[in-house]
DNA sequence: CGTGTTATTTCTAAAAATAACACGGTGCCTTAGT
């Protein structure tokens, strides 16, 4: 069959059994690139489409897709969808069901009753779960919300990180990533975590023009929360506003109600069924407002969200732009504010500091080391007297560091051998260091975009490695050089080099830092430029500065 | 890292300043006992 052929196969399967009567052009060739045998990372935002993107090939590939979702409510929501449909059925395996809906959930699967299998990464590391997938013989291994791999993989669930391993116990067919979102380093992190091979990049572009961009700053706590209150009250809704701890979600909402607003809290302290009943409320409609923490939003898709505000900062522009794209999905306008106090970032340097264990680090390296054969993760962890957990979390560390690899089927760790304990263990500290590094960084990225002077989108996209040329004249600071008096051309910020009189580096270019190594431009503004560097992150660097010092040269 | 609460101190007994301390986000899973 050739390419035109099997388009066509394409375009049927999705008319006759999902009842989509076109596929977008980006779809279609992330679909075409999958029957073709190739790993593929999609880059959509959410409404666009993105499940397609693997249930229409699952039907002409003859083996069951094997999703990987990371959270039961969403899992749930899928199989409710697709059993709903004319398209194949779908089951999940995990562990808030009965073991009985379970095994009839493996046995659809077995008997070709159901082509879609939906299950947690906690449920990918279990060796029973992999055996029996691997009988399956899946099609297709697809990782979605995939910037999950980057933002939970090194702490928070570190199965996340072994996924490229079972992808690989389980058989290796072709893994599909999806997400939304996903700036440089966080794509890097899912390809190599997923172990793709030659990966398609396929996206729609990150831009969404309907959200209008403001950051509102204040120097002290209690006129920010007087602001944030009287702002929130008034806003059109519905809406989601955002706080950095539970407690404040709680007081926010407290306020909200008592200026008669029907706001809810919702964070992860709440019983489960509340925190259903307060999703499917904002649903519905009611409430009209949830002041939630990072726990409430993966998996909506709520088209007439009427605006995300932040009562204070996330720890990332990739987590601030995840939480923005909720807002405005049926592409009428939409506010996304940010309410901002530098002060605010402690709390988010706090939480993205984890420590090392240094020691028990040398010892699961020396334990290594003595081993004759290669011995399974938890066995290994038995050895030095560690949790499965934190031996888990070295493991990955060693691995990085190419100081230990898996292999076999049964995916076996080893330790490489020319390095001393001693030594593996700095290389793995450093691998931890570097990532601490670029952490740290992509909270002054956040930083930045708050405090930037010129187009916010134009940083925004930036970020996201993707290239804004005018700037967009729908952002506060946009708004603000067209009330200006005296501007030149309404409504644009524009403090970018001017057209044509090119600036001295190009976004995307690469480049040296006589002290930083090798990095990328990201973005321009008329004096600054942003880099990622791959040992430090990001910098913000001034271009006097850095034409003094003769600091950049070309890579 | 910053904030709010509690404990301690202080040019010596009532109040105020300072120090010490606790707290802060995201979800799987497991399994015994109602």
């Amino acid at each position: 069959m050739d390419e035109r052929e099997r388009g066509a196969e394409l375009r049927r399967v999705a008319r006759e059994r999902f009842g989509w009567s076109d596929l977008g052009a980006e779809q279609a060739e992330a679909m075409q690139e999958l029957l073709d045998g190739r790993d593929v990372l999609v880059v959509m935002p959410t409404g666009s489409g993105k499940s397609a993107i693997y249930q229409v090939p699952t039907v002409l590939l003859g083996g069951p897709a094997v999703v990987v979702s990371p959270l039961i409510a969403l899992q749930r929501d899928q199989v409710t969808g697709l059993r709903d449909s004319e398209a194949p059925d779908a089951v999940a395996v995990n562990s808030a069901q009965s073991r009985s809906v379970t095994d009839e959930g493996w046995q659809a699967v077995e008997d070709g009753d159901a082509e879609y299998l939906f299950l947690s990464p906690e449920q990918l590391a279990r060796k029973d779960v992999l055996e029996r997938l691997r009988e399956l013989r899946p099609s297709l291994f697809v990782v979605d919300e995939a910037h999950c791999v980057s933002a939970w993989g090194h702490d928070f669930r570190p199965d996340y990180l072994t996924l490229g391993d079972a992808a690989e116990r389980l058989g290796r067919p072709p893994v599909l990533a999806l997400t939304a979102t996903a700036a440089a380093p966080v794509r890097e992190d899912i390809v190599e975590h997923l172990h793709m091979r030659d990966p398609r990049l396929v996206t729609t572009g990150t831009d969404r023009p309907a959200i209008r961009l403001t950051v509102h700053t204040y120097t002290d706590d209690p006129s920010k929360r007087e602001a944030v209150s009287r702002w929130t009250a008034s806003a059109t809704t519905p809406g989601i506003l955002y706080t950095a701890t539970r407690k404040d979600a709680e007081a926010y909402a407290e306020r909200l109600r008592e200026d008669g607003v029907d706001a809810e809290a919702y964070h992860a302290g709440l019983k489960a069924a509340e925190r259903r009943r307060i999703q499917d409320g904002f649903m519905e409609g009611a409430p009209a407002v949830v002041v939630a923490t990072s726990a409430f939003g993966m998996g909506i898709d709520k088209p007439d969200v009427r605006f995300v505000a932040h009562a204070s900062a996330p720890e990332s522009l990739d987590s601030y732009y995840q939480e923005v794209g909720r807002a405005g999905r049926d592409g009428e306008a939409a506010d996304a504010v940010l309410f901002y106090r530098p002060e605010d970032l402690g709390l988010q340097k706090f939480l993205t500091s984890r420590s090392l264990d240094t020691e028990a680090l040398r010892r699961i390296m020396g334990t290594l080391l003595e081993q004759e054969a290669p011995q399974s993760r938890s066995r290994t962890a038995e050895l030095c007297g560690l949790s499965r957990r934190k031996a888990g979390d070295l493991l990955n560390l060693l691995e990085e560091a190419g100081a230990m690899v898996v292999e076999g089927r049964r995916r076996a760790v080893r330790a490489v051998s020319g390095r001393s304990a001693e030594e593996a263990a700095e290389a793995a500290e450093e691998v931890f260091e570097r990532r601490r590094r670029i952490d740290r960084s992509r909270i002054e990225m956040m930083r930045g975009y708050a405090e930037t002077p010129s187009c916010r989108r134009q940083y925004l996209l930036g970020y996201f490695g993707e290239q804004l040329d005018a700037p967009c004249g729908r952002c506060d600071v946009c708004e603000r050089v067209a009330d200006e008096p005296g501007a030149v051309d309404a409504g644009r910020a524009d403090t970018s080099p001017p057209a044509g009189e090119a600036g001295p580096y190009e976004p995307n270019e690469r480049v040296r830092h006589a002290d930083w190594g090798a990095g990328t431009v990201m973005h321009m503004e008329e004096d600054r430029v942003v880099v990622l560097f791959e040992q430090v992150g990001y910098k913000t660097l001034s271009l006097s500065a850095v034409e003094e010092g003769d600091l950049l040269t070309g890579a």
